[in-house]
DNA sequence: AGCTCGAATTGGAGCGCTCCAACAGCGGGG
DNA sequence: CCCCGCTGTTGGAGCGCTCCAATTCGAGCT
């Protein structure tokens, strides 16, 4: 069943192809008349514009391709809510992808978004090397989120995650922590400035650092506990995330240890998994909807040509304390 | 900037335009000697294919069109994971859109999919109207995860909602319950058949049910539990879901009860959510990533035409015992 | 040398649409 | 009564590609 074309609407209609077009996209200049029987013919054979013939004609696309690193961290889905929201008001349409936290299948992803010619690409947590990014960003503009650039002609949308780290380690102290151990994100997008923050926070505390390489999911959480427990044990821990604060915990409970009487944990990112009662994790957190948002504006305020510079967005995060972090016991 | 087409690589190889189509799809019957030039040529440009342009010519398409019902149900995660292993592994590549649970927002998504001319469908967790799915399988091939349909046009990928229902409240009943109430999924898809299961399962065991509508949400979980407490309290619950649980287990928290000395508590999925040790949620597992790969392996097969009627695959639960019931404490 | 045949290569048509220049009406001003 | 300028409408070209029939080429055979 080929599905019917402009030709077959135009001529049950009576009328040209040309002036189809114009109906469908509701052009002011067509009269009532011929409306009505365009968009009665087009309604009885139940026809509607083909997406691709159109964008290849008009040189133009309304697609957003969004890459998504890892659709099983919940801070993700938050982030394209605010991103398809925003998208969506300015008449574009959300293509997602997903990236599997491996540089080898983002670029796979990457270049299947990139074939589909789209008005801009949002890249969410990616680890692509910073060459690949560039070089998309040449064909059509980029917006970074959760990940800086140099790049000019690439937008980002980050947290402040040096403050964002340094106001954990801040709350740890405050609490008469000494002993306060990082599990970092490892390669992953932001887990350099956290573990900065972190190490000029101890730093100006006067205290010893210790990081632990780690990565953005629960089992590295709970593989870096032991490693933690054979130095010497610390009080407190900020791990990479909110999902790697999770397996750092039940790592810790399994080892015999109890939350947070023994150690604390901060997590990152406050996602609804921090919220979560039974885990009630303190955490930093990050504007998760409103970056979606920002990004979405920068790509259409790009796509528009309504900005010269790059637009750098640096959201400033907030602590969120809950019952993971008490005292020391002491 | 434009990008370089087809036309620029083959002048720049000094070969016609069907030769470097050719070799961009690798036909065995180009030249060593050609294919080398066109190769060195199109790198040398930076040229990739234009795939709207691609499709548009072959009147074929190498998009399967996923539509999530909801991007924060991390059981949807692992479902396109298998669904993305599945089509990869033939050839598609993954245009995935989200719907918010929501039947308008859905059509939207659906619409925006369908003017891609996809190859398929997936409709993961769809609450579209059945006439909505049926008219668009009749342009593509659709297949359904988590919703049932009686379209032979539509193929669909199931758990038995039913049975696995009935074996979490046979698991309540071994445990000494008789007080077993149910927050269903509302309107949810497969809402249905784990309500008429739960219901089933008590009516065998004389026991008397108690329903009360809930949806896949964990603020519903935590909405619901007042309601629950207000009549006979009951002293197991079997939630609509892993979220909707964890909601549900927080409302009893906060209401001074606890799971499961209190309460026995039994969700539905057995998302990563229902392992973390702070949950440990005794669960209904279901097989995602299978699902996801069935539902990939469907669509294919009605692609190619390998098929006559329509697939139905009912996948059998699970139960999974961890720590949120036990034994009635009398 | 002439011929055939398969392999390699090519030009042209066409996919469904948009864009543009051109054109048909049709009142109103000269 | 003609021409102007408007609003509405149209045919044709072309977007980047694939497909097909046709063509070239070279080797192998007689």
């Amino acid at each position: 069943m080929p599905r019917p074309t402009i030709e077959d609407v135009a001529a049950r209609a009576g009328v040209s192809r040309a002036l189809v077009s114009l109906v469908m996209r509701d052009s002011p200049k067509v009269s009532a008349l011929r409306r009505a029987a365009v968009l009665k013919a087009a309604e009885e054979l139940g026809y509607s514009p083909h997406l691709m013939a159109r964008s290849l004609a008009s040189r133009t696309s309304h697609v957003v391709g969004v890459m998504v690193s890892d659709l099983h961290n919940p801070f993700w889905a938050e982030v394209v809510d605010g991103l398809d929201s925003g998208a969506r008001a300015a008449g574009f349409e959300l293509v997602i992808n997903t990236g599997g936290r491996s540089p080898a299948r983002e670029r796979q992803a990457l270049d299947g978004l990139l074939s589909f010619r789209p008005a801009g690409l949002a890249l969410l947590g990616t680890v692509l090397p910073a060459k690949a990014i560039a070089a998309a960003s040449a064909h059509t503009p980029v917006v970074l989120v959760s990940r800086s650039s140099r790049t000019s002609t690439v937008d980002t949308v980050n947290d402040d995650g040096k403050a964002g780290s340094m106001m954990a380690v801040d709350h740890l102290v405050s609490l008469g922590h000494q002993e306060i151990a990082h599990i970092d994100g490892g390669g992953g997008s932001q887990a350099a400035p956290r573990r900065a923050g972190y190490l000029a926070a101890m730093r100006r505390h006067g205290l010893r650092p210790r990081v632990v390489r780690g990565e953005y999911t629960e089992a590295a959480g709970a593989a870096a506990v032991p490693v933690l427990l054979a130095g010497r044990r610390p009080t407190a821990l900020l791990a990479a995330n909110d999902l790697n604060a999770v397996g750092v915990i039940s790592g810790l409970v399994e080892a015999g240890l109890s939350v947070p009487e023994d150690v604390s944990v901060v997590g990152y990112d406050n996602t609804w998994l921090a919220a979560l009662r039974h885990v009630s994790l303190t955490t930093v957190d990050q504007p998760r909807v409103e970056m979606g948002r920002l990004a979405a504006q920068a790509l259409v305020r790009r796509v528009r040509g309504e900005r010269s510079g790059p637009a750098r967005h640096l959201l400033t995060p907030r602590l969120v304390v809950r019952s993971s972090t008490r005292t020391t016991g002491r």
